[in-house]
RNA sequence: GCGUCAUUGGUGAAGUGGUUAACACGCUAGUUUGUGGCACUAGUAUGCAAGAGUUCGAUCCUCUUAUGACGCC
């Protein structure tokens, strides 16, 4: 079975909304944040811990397995799900997003046909093309496929938006006809940049198409301003169905999900509190800090008292802060730990200020706290 | 006791008679939004063992002292 969306409420003063879905993997609400396990694994995290976080859907990349191990090899361990032993529901990126960074001449690497680039493994000629990446991810067996779109980078044109989001649907449309797998949905994805009209042709184009979900891509792109990334949503989100889920690609910082939410997105997913983890930076509700800092040496308490997850109940800043400065391994697991379970707690909470219709003062509240500086 | 060679930041070290003493590590701080890259960016010796001299000018030349390594009685 395919993955079945319920809306459950909407929130009285904004386009926030609670809903579940159900999958094959499990019952899960949304909004919900999605960790990332491009290569199939939370780096750094087994599985266990990271449904510990209150982890349910998790994503992982089409692009890097179709590399390594290649899309037949995870087929043969039985899909995804068991090739990397995680127990929910997974969403697989197109890998349309990695691919177009690695493209380096985009008049020319980009066809009507398909996306021409390198590979940053061995530097070898590649071409994916839509329907390649639909069978690559029908074969992964993931619980939600993802069209193959293009992602602009911030600084495009009105013109090559228009003309990019005119192809990434004609691709939609060439990957939804090769789309074989019964249990696997396919999302389509809205682009258009910042612009109030190419949002609306794109979302309502996307929409004709019929997918099981949509998403608005091109957010969280390099130089982007929150300005222009709430327009994005807002822009997009009147001409979605309200019957499907919403998934606002590659944003995680706490309180662009909480824009998100408010503006009526179900799912999330970045790379953020995985990334900065490694890099000794934890999530609080004060504010990021960075544990690489030296006034943590000595500092013997957890890195947030009020936080339920495992490495706040077990260790100190200063303990993670020496993990962090020899480079050892566990002090970015300890810290992704933390960061996750920071950001499935916040939708927890966005959940309940939905059910409470307090969701506004609860984003005042946030903001408030998490902008204090230290 | 005599001779030779050395002495540059927290560390390993480049280097030149003339504006801001290379580089690396470390340290300090920042960045990170559909993860190629535990990465990237920035700062970090007002001083080149100490003192004196030569010179318009010395970390770089000369002398003395100190410390160290090696060699010879």
């Amino acid at each position: 079975m395919k993955i079945k969306y319920y809306l459950k409420k909407k929130e009285k003063n904004t386009k926030a909304r609670l809903g579940k879905i159900e999958t094959n993997y499990g019952t899960y609400d949304t909004p919900m944040f999605m960790p990332v396990g491009t290569r199939a694994t939370i780096k750094g995290l087994t599985p266990e811990q990271v449904k510990e976080c209150g982890s349910g859907i998790v994503l992982a990349n089409t692009y890097h397995l179709w590399l390594r191990p290649g899309e037949d090899i995870v087929k043969k361990a039985g899909g995804l799900h068991k090739f990397m032993n995680y127990d929910g529901p997974i969403l697989t990126d197109s890998g349309g997003f990695q691919v177009f960074s690695l493209a380096k001449n985009k008049e020319k690497d980009i066809t009507e046909d398909g996306v021409f680039f390198k590979s940053h493994i061995d530097g070898s000629n590649l071409f994916l093309t839509p329907e390649k990446s639909i069978e690559i991810q029908n074969k992964l067996d993931s619980d939600i496929a993802m069209s193959f779109d293009e992602c602009p980078p911030a600084s495009a044109s009105y013109d090559y938006l228009k003309n990019s989001l005119e192809r990434t649907l004609r691709w939609a449309k060439r990957g939804k006809d090769v789309h074989s797998n019964k249990n696997q949905a396919l999302f389509g994805i809205v682009q258009g940049g910042p612009y109030k009209d190419l949002r609306k042709f794109s979302a309502t184009e996307t929409v004709k198409l019929d997918f099981d979900g949509y998403s608005i891509g091109g957010v969280a792109n390099d130089g982007e301003s929150k300005d222009d990334m709430y327009k994005a949503i807002d822009y997009s989100i009147p001409y979605l169905p309200e019957d499907k889920i919403r998934y606002l690609m590659g944003v995680g910082d706490p309180i662009d999900i909480i824009e998100g939410v408010i503006r009526g997105v179900d799912i999330f997913d970045c790379v953020l509190p995985t990334r900065i983890a490694r890099h000794g930076q934890a999530f609080t509700r004060c504010g990021k800090i960075n544990l690489n800092n030296s006034k943590f040496i000595e500092d013997f308490t957890p890195i947030e008292k009020s936080c339920d997850c495992y490495t706040c109940k077990h260790y100190t800043k200063g303990y993670i802060r020496h993990l962090i400065t020899t480079k050892e391994s566990l002090g970015g697991s300890l810290l992704s730990i933390h960061n996750i379970r920071f950001l499935i707690k916040l939708t927890e909470e966005l959940r309940d200020a939905i059910k409470n219709d307090c969701i506004l003062e609860y984003r005042e509240k946030f903001i408030k706290e998490y902008s204090q500086k230290k």
